[in-house]
DNA sequence: CACAATCTCTGACTTTAGTCAGAGATTGCC
DNA sequence: GGCAATCTCTGACTAAAGTCAGAGATTGTG
């Protein structure tokens, strides 16, 4: 098994890796080209652009001056918040992000074009399955406070979709509320399942005196819905480390961890 | 299907490769780690490490140096050729090079750690399904010279092959023999399929005076079998050019080539 | 033996991709 | 209004990854 995944590790960074780089980073290096990639049609904040790409505030600053200079992008300030700036394509900008968009196509086709149609369709499905799988892997679940942001935005988000469901609508205020403090030790615990930098999940578990608890406030995104995360987190409520933990005992993180 | 793959190289670039750097770029530079990776236990021309590697004459003696430095690579000039030289991996480059594999493995054990047993086996299977498909789609033919390095290695492995597979063996001396003129216009054509920078199989089209021709020298190297490699060098005989046209006449590679 | 080709190495560069420590403008909070 | 926090920018670095033009040794070939 650890054979074949590294297999296709070696194979992937190669091929995709080596492919991406000579198509993606052709005609302007691949930081500004990622960057370019995470600002889109439609603009976005400087804040959320270094947040999505966990670049340094200079370094960001300087890939977008680069940017400006060639005339592709244009930075104003924030109505709301003039300490953030907004970056938007220009019409050269958005005239290069398409350049980007077909090479990443012509890249995509170039994978497929070698092959026998029905080839093709099994490298799609199995393309498609490890994308998913892996997507499952890396999300992460992790206890927090229930005051941190992330936490905050999983149970409005709980709340919302409550309201969607009931035919009635449902208001956060005449159902059971759970203060903060119960969704922290002692008297219970909060975790929260995040893809990266963003939350998609999370679950409460409410202590009770007699030595029971219950679970409440179990939510998952509908994006990363199906990969198995409503299952994780239950089985991390109830045995704590569970899904941490190398399933037949043997060393798995913490040997790396280090 | 172009969205999945374009998905597909997303997700894999994202998740594989800054794992990868994470996990194996620690203790040295990603370049010297490859370059450790690609002498392995056994050692190596460096020749061949610069042809396998594609790097650059000078930037690889840099690294060569830098290794040799750290005391984990020792160069001697080869015994047949002393204008080559030979790397080996020293006591403490081995050393190095098994961490390497450690952090390899707990790299993939990290991967499927926090899956259920089922997902990770749909995982393995479906990477080794991309990783076959990816391989095949990689392989590149090309029609050469048959004075040309590729062409010869694949010619005498085929003759080998044959020796091995009749009985009683098999003498390229007593078969057709095939003069490299008559493999070459307008006598005939010959093809090679080349993964990366090795020659892994080939086909030879005679033709003749009547307005017919024949296909002979059709062999395919063992570690590609499987992969529809000979079924689409016949095509590439028959037809030259389908394979790597586009199956359905959407333009292909074409648009991109420039 | 002369000469071209091959292989490795050196020196001098460049670009990319970052990191770190503040400065300056703005905002939220007491 | 004062002060801490937030966001962006600038300057000054660094490391990695590579490129290019030869120089020097060695080898095959006519």
């Amino acid at each position: 098994m650890i054979k074949a995944v590294r297999s296709f590790n070696r194979a992937v960074t190669q091929r995709v890796g080596a492919l991406n780089e000579h198509y993606l980073g052709r005609s302007r290096p691949l930081g500004e080209a990622r960057v370019l990639w995470e600002i889109g049609e439609r603009g976005c904040d400087v804040r959320l652009l270094r947040a999505r790409l966990d670049l340094d505030s200079g370094y960001l600053s300087r890939l977008l001056r680069s940017l400006e200079g060639a005339g592709l992008t244009a930075l104003t300030p924030s109505d709301d918040d003039r300490r953030v700036r907004n970056v938007r394509l220009t019409k050269r900008g958005g005239a290069e992000l398409a350049m980007l968009d077909q090479r990443s196509d012509a890249l995509a086709k170039s994978m497929l074009s070698t092959l026998a149609p029905a080839q093709q369709e099994r490298l799609v499905t199995a393309m498609a399955e490890v994308d998913r799988l892996l997507t499952a892997s890396a999300v992460e679940i992790s206890q927090v406070d229930p005051d941190q942001s992330d936490a905050r935005l999983c149970l409005s988000a709980y709340y919302a979709e409550l309201d969607r469901r009931f035919p009635a609508g449902f208001d956060a205020a005449t159902g059971d509320s759970l203060e903060p403090g119960e969704m922290r030790p002692p008297a219970g615990l909060l975790l929260v399942a995040t893809l990266g930098k963003t939350a998609v999940g999370c679950g409460v578990l409410r202590f009770h005196s007699e030595g029971w608890a219950e679970i409440k406030r179990l939510w998952v995104d509908g994006s990363v819905r199906g990969l198995g995360l409503g299952r994780r987190l239950l089985g991390e409520l109830e045995t704590p480390g569970c899904a941490t933990r190398e399933p037949h005992g043997s060393p798995g993180h913490e040997q790396v961890a280090s």
